[in-house]
DNA sequence: CTTTGTTTATGGAAGA
DNA sequence: TCTTCCATAAACAAAG
């Protein structure tokens, strides 16, 4: 697989073929809107996908994009919500409205793209699904929408749906990354929402997103990695050593040694606390309650969480906040995290504060936001709280 | 019936 | 070389 991708890579994609013009993200439209393609597909077309991490072409990331600093320094209008904000960009620069779908998604007919020719973007199924969740408004998706997003975004995607829908199915449940929260009562429907776990926050903070630095574990639900080695069964082939990491993994989670399921043991997702929620528990957990039976977690206060000082997983928290390759996850989606952040600020009303490094402009329109939150077809009393802060934490 | 979700198994590749 | 991560396939169950 990453030899297929590492191919790929060498490749020289013309994006201008691939995405019309009328079509194509430029770089501030994907900093609006925080979706990853626009730093890969820049009107000129002479973007290759990046080598591990490393941008193989980089005149037009200077001619469109200027420089990343410069890019976060311009960013003013907070991440599409469900309209364009006047003064904002011009309509062209929300190419995707995902914000008016069950979960804020939707996708716009008129920016579509149609043309078929493409190549594996080099990102991993994790790094995809992580990607559009944390684009995504109320930080939440249902399959579905990943699965749109991921269309709408990567013609590559556009083929062998079953294949790579069957793989991203697998992702969700198999990573403890991935949380299942359960839809509202007055959101009936089929599947649950998807969200990142809180204490998720750095997996990419390695600076390549091709592989995560460390997999995302719960350290509540499963053993650690020093339990599990001194576990670990002795094996000398590496096909046993594989089986062993597989039956490990799935061992921490919810099956035995033998690396055959306990029906005795609750899920991941029971375990982990997505299900079900009940709205009045919402904003109310605890990091001390990781691992129990109540629901999503998320720390007490927001500069921690901000800070991703809470949770125990100091393993990704190792990864610190200094993901500053210019192709990181989190140089990508920073900006849309710290606009979200802001958002949530504004949404929770209890801890409405004044950005001064941003515009007034930025302020106003992000209470804007706020108001198109609400004014979605989600229920934002349902979820607001419960995934405003959480997403903190990946920030 | 289709979609969604879980689990097991296996192979390849990257990183230590 | 060993460990870990990722991709893929497939079987199966549950829900809508």
């Amino acid at each position: 697989m990453h030899n297929r991708v590492k191919l790929e890579l060498e490749e020289s994609v013309d994006w201008h073929a691939m995405y019309p013009e009328s079509e194509v993200y430029s770089g501030m439209h994907n900093l609006h809107t925080g979706l990853p393609s626009g730093s890969f597909l820049p009107n000129d077309g002479s973007m290759n996908y990046v080598n591990n991490g490393v941008p193989l072409q980089t005149n037009s990331i200077q001619n469109n994009f200027g420089n990343i600093g410069s890019m976060v320094q311009n960013i003013g209008a907070p991440q599409a919500a469900s309209a364009p904000l006047p003064g904002s960009a011009p309509p062209s620069a929300y190419p995707l409205n995902y914000c008016n779908g069950e979960s804020g998604f939707q996708r716009d007919p008129h920016t579509y793209r149609r043309n078929y020719s493409h190549s594996k973007p080099p990102y991993s199924y994790i790094s995809l699904i992580t990607m559009a969740i944390k684009q995504s408004p109320h930080k939440m998706m249902t399959l579905n929408e990943i699965y749109q997003w991921i269309v709408d975004l990567f013609p590559y995607y556009r083929q062998n749906q079953q294949r790579w829908q069957n793989s991203i199915r697998h992702s969700l449940s198999f990573n403890d990354c991935f949380v299942k929260v359960p839809r509202s009562p007055e959101k009936p429907g089929k599947g649950s929402y998807w969200a990142l776990h809180p204490d998720s926050g750095n997996m990419f903070e390695n600076g390549c997103f091709l592989r995560r630095q460390k997999r995302f574990r719960c350290d509540k639900t499963r053993s650690t990695d020093v339990e599990k080695k001194s576990h670990k069964v002795p094996t000398v082939q590496s096909r046993n050593l594989r089986a062993a990491d597989h039956n490990e993994c799935s061992s921490t989670k919810n099956t035995t040694h033998q690396g055959k399921r306990d029906p005795t043991a609750p899920s991941i997702h029971q375990k982990v606390g997505v299900s079900p929620v009940h709205p009045s528990t919402i904003g109310q957990s605890t990091s001390s309650q990781v691992g129990s039976t109540s629901q999503v977690l998320y720390p007490q206060n927001p500069s921690e969480a901000y800070l991703g000082m809470v949770g125990d997983d100091s393993q990704m928290k190792s990864d610190t906040l200094t993901g500053s390759h210019t192709f990181s996850i989190t140089q990508l989606m920073c900006v849309q995290q710290d606009q979200a952040y802001k958002m949530d600020m504004c949404l929770t009303n209890d801890h409405l504060v004044q950005y001064p490094q941003y515009s007034s402009d930025y302020n106003n329109a992000a209470v804007k936001n706020g108001q198109d939150m609400t004014s979605s077809s989600v229920d934002v009393n349902y979820y607001s709280n419960m995934y405003s802060r959480p997403i903190l934490n990946s920030l």
